[in-house]
DNA sequence: TCTGGGGTCCTAGGACCC
DNA sequence: TCTGGGGTCCTAGGACCC
């Protein structure tokens, strides 16, 4: 018995679910756009053939998308965060280990019984997966999680593997390699391809069996990892999901440029308080805050500015983090530019498990506790009734520039009211 | 007119130490 | 003109991912 990777997604998971709580779309073309309806970031097989591409900005294919009839949602994260836990449950008492590596794509392991192929166990999952769930997923099974990678993009590709494929027990897999362009290679980027064509090398067999010692000039441990999983050798190894972040950013882009603090300060405040949200519901603690802007990236005189600052006692309290980000965002400022963008990042998370202790005057703790019993109550009131019920006063300010979200899917599958009403005829 | 958001990992180079 | 050698730790930024 060896172990294998498992590599499985949900297949064109945002309009999968867009088209789960609303089976009226299925069988029709359908994109989804990302925030502030600025990119299409998912389209279903239907729209893909008839010739829909992905990331392009929503703007210029409004009327393509119109002409062929094409449905458009803008995103729903709190839908497709719903269905992809459900999914991830299920999937977590399928495998022996998990790691959930995406919204909608986790790597697993399992045993192989003796060289046998897997199919027969990836078709009864998927199955499951489809009655329980409601949504199509791809298996792709392999050494490592290179090849598994490869594997379930073969899945994919190959009409009669029907969602399942596994590399693993293929001896010869210089054909399927050949098949696999280079930059198509998990790891591979926009830098490493264009690099690699240079030298000739155009798909992962090439990639394989090119001289180690050229990747680990150029690219070292990063580059040589990835060859070596292609050649099987294990180098990444799946690791079960640990809830603890590393890091919380929260950024959006506005719906119009702003160019003013008062603004910019709304924006930031309001961020500050989604991303302690997250801290606390992961119940970690924050050293470090940064605060970023920038404007048009398209434009001639793009500009960006960031700069990060020290929380000197770990915290997850939002009063803290505010003032602190005020002060930020004052130095992040430039007059007379027009900003599209802004946000946080929340650094060197901790758990709070370890909270270091207050070595202060009594007055001071009890003030510390008074604020963190505050931040749980907002929290839960928030958590039951939806984001910004009860909030601080300078984030309750009208936002204009708030993110566009037009098209959005009314159904949700997290608040009662929301759930359709079935009529038996 | 309009071009997403949220992550991880690695490395080079600076600050600092003896 | 010449200006040690070796560590560690931290940070910013690049590259990549979905």
């Amino acid at each position: 018995m060896s172990k294998v990777i498992l590599q499985i997604d949900g297949n064109n998971f945002y309009a999968s679910c867009e088209q789960l709580v609303d089976p009226s779309i299925k069988g029709k073309g359908l994109v989804v756009l990302s925030n502030n309806d600025g990119c299409i970031i998912a389209r279903n097989s239907e729209a893909r053939k008839m010739g829909i591409p992905m990331g392009q900005p929503y703007f210029k294919l409004k009327n393509k998308l119109n002409q062929l009839n094409i449905n458009v949602r803008s995103s729903n994260y709190e839908l497709y965060g719903d269905i992809s836990s459900r999914l991830m449950q299920l999937l977590r008492i399928n495998c022996e280990e998990l790691e959930i590596y995406s919204i909608d794509e986790a790597f697993g392991t399992i045993k192989r019984p003796k060289e046998k192929c897997l199919y027969q166990w990836g078709k009864n999952l998927r199955a499951l997966v489809y009655q329980n769930i409601g949504i199509p997923i791809s298996i792709g099974i392999g050494e490592t999680k290179v090849l598994s990678k490869i594997s379930n993009h073969l899945a994919k590709k190959t009409q009669n593997n029907s969602g399942i494929f596994d590399i693993g027990v293929i001896e010869n897999k210089d054909p399927y390699l050949n098949f696999i362009k280079v930059d198509k290679v998990w790891g591979i980027g926009k830098r490493m391809s264009t690099w690699l064509k240079s030298k000739g090398i155009t798909n992962a067999r090439e990639l394989r069996d090119m001289s180690s010692n050229q990747i680990k000039e150029k690219y070292g441990v990063v580059g040589i990892r990835i060859q070596n999983e292609l050649k099987g050798n294990l180098c990444i190894p799946v690791k079960e999901t640990s809830l603890d972040r590393k890091e919380i950013c929260v950024s959006r882009s506005f719906s119009y440029p702003i160019d003013n603090l008062e603004e910019l300060n709304q924006a930031i405040i309001k961020y500050v308080l989604i991303a302690s949200s997250k801290l606390r519901k992961h119940n970690q603690l924050s050293s470090a805050i940064t605060v970023f802007t920038n404007t048009n990236i398209h434009s001639k005189d793009f500009f960006k500015s960031e700069v990060t600052g020290k929380i000197n006692v770990p915290t997850s309290d939002s009063r803290v983090m505010i003032k602190i980000s005020l002060e930020l965002t004052q130095k992040i400022f430039k007059p007379y530019r027009r900003l599209t963008k802004a946000g946080v990042i929340l650094h060197k998370l901790q758990s709070n498990q370890y909270k270091q202790k207050l070595l202060f005057e009594q007055q001071f703790i009890k003030e510390a506790l008074h604020q963190e019993r505050l931040n749980h109550v907002i929290d839960q009131i928030n958590n039951s009734n939806g984001r910004d019920t009860i909030n601080w006063g300078s984030s309750m300010i009208e936002k204009e520039w708030s993110p566009r979200r037009k098209k959005t899917s009314m159904i949700k599958t997290t608040h009662i009211e929301s759930i359709p009403t079935i009529y038996a005829k």
